[in-house]
DNA sequence: CCTATAATCGAGCAATCACTCGGTTTTCCA
DNA sequence: TGGAAAACCGAGTGATTGCTCGATTATAGG
């Protein structure tokens, strides 16, 4: 007997059991990606997304109970395919900071038009609990680097350096800033504000001039 | 003979010509302010815009030809009034860059959850000409007061250190990022960067300990 | 081959929403 | 005070769109 029950109640209406059914959902997936890099979360509708994935609206709907489904999914993949990768770089290299900066940049601008729509759309989604753990997971690994780079410091730091990152790559992705030397851009970034805050003797000091390079 | 024509041809429909009538234009803007703080950018439609400010949907058609436009005439209120905030800071002070850091981050937490709206929703707005200068009086403002404390610097690193400044008070309004101490550690960020480049010995340079401060 | 099940199909429903239009009320001023 | 212009009103319309459902086609296993 076939169990109907999906992951979570709301997320997958019917598991694909065949491989054409599994062909289907990765379209419609990428249709969605595809429509959101050309014409923006404002043509974004499930009648359009089922004929550029070339499939019908009923069959859309047999595998995604409703619209942002589809969405989480691509959220989802995208994360996936992200992590991967972080977690591919050994960790204990010399440069694994530099590394993950680089990783990172790679990543948004393979699809930077999708990447930017994601980020604008992520707040609004109530996403699953499989992609929140993942992005626990990035987090706490770009912590992790973090904390191996510029020694032990507050977990607001850390976060603030990952901010710092992101918002900067962000920039560059939308044209903002330059794209040249933008790993060194962001490491400086990052740098300049871990170190003095790690290198202020305790209670606010104003300039601190010691620098504790590696 | 009274002039039917606005001053953009699809911006605003009729001229206010008696208070109530400028009453009921201001009215339905913080009626879409509200709209996006409580409810969110989803919940904003016109016949609800209409119904929050106290006025008939036909009223709000008298003044703005589309939703869009009533979206621009809330970020031109918002914009001019963080422009005029920031235009009364004394440029000459010791502290101007402080105060400026100061003066933004007030008033992304005076409206914090409009603030952030406003923000998700500028980049579809194709924005008046009028908002876009003051956008560019900002930046320029902005770029004038990094000059003058961290010295002459490119374009990109100023606009580095705006956007640095910028995502660290957006995190802090979303909750990211912890309320207190935000200034220094804003400051501290934007300097980090920004002394950093600006030390270095023009081509590369590793570690440059000199400082060319105030 | 045969049949149960998986997969696909697409016309159409119901709800939402931006916007119009013909008419009434209010304000101004000569 | 009268009348013209300005302001206001809200039921209704047309278009969009998320989603359903009954029917058809493809696949797998016995």
């Amino acid at each position: 007997m076939p169990q109907e029950v999906a992951k979570s109640p709301a997320e997958q209406r019917k598991i694909p059991r065949q491989q054409r059914a599994l062909a289907t959902c990765a379209a419609i997936v990428e249709a969605a990606a595809r429509i959101l890099e050309a014409q923006g979360e404002a043509a974004l509708n499930t009648n359009r997304v089922a004929e550029v994935a070339g499939v019908s609206i009923g069959t859309l709907y047999q595998y995604y109970p409703d619209k942002t489904a589809i969405l989480v999914a691509l959220v989802r993949r995208e994360r996936e395919m992200f992590l991967g990768r972080l977690q591919s770089i050994p960790a204990d290299g010399v440069d694994a900071f530099d590394a993950m900066i680089a990783e990172a940049i790679s990543h948004q601008f393979a699809r930077p038009r999708l990447a930017l729509a994601i980020e604008r759309l992520e707040p609004m989604l109530a996403l699953d609990s499989e992609a929140a753990e993942m992005a626990q997971q990035i987090a706490d690994l770009s912590a992790q680097r973090l904390a191996a780079r510029f020694g032990a410091l507050a977990p607001s730091d850390l976060v603030t350096g990952v901010i710092i990152a992101r918002s900067l790559i962000n920039a560059a992705a939308e044209g903002v800033l330059p794209t040249e030397r933008l790993t060194d851009r962001v490491g400086q970034a990052v740098a300049g504000y871990l170190e003095r805050v790690g290198n202020r003797s305790d209670a606010a000091g104003h300039s601190a001039l010691s620098a504790r390079q590696s």
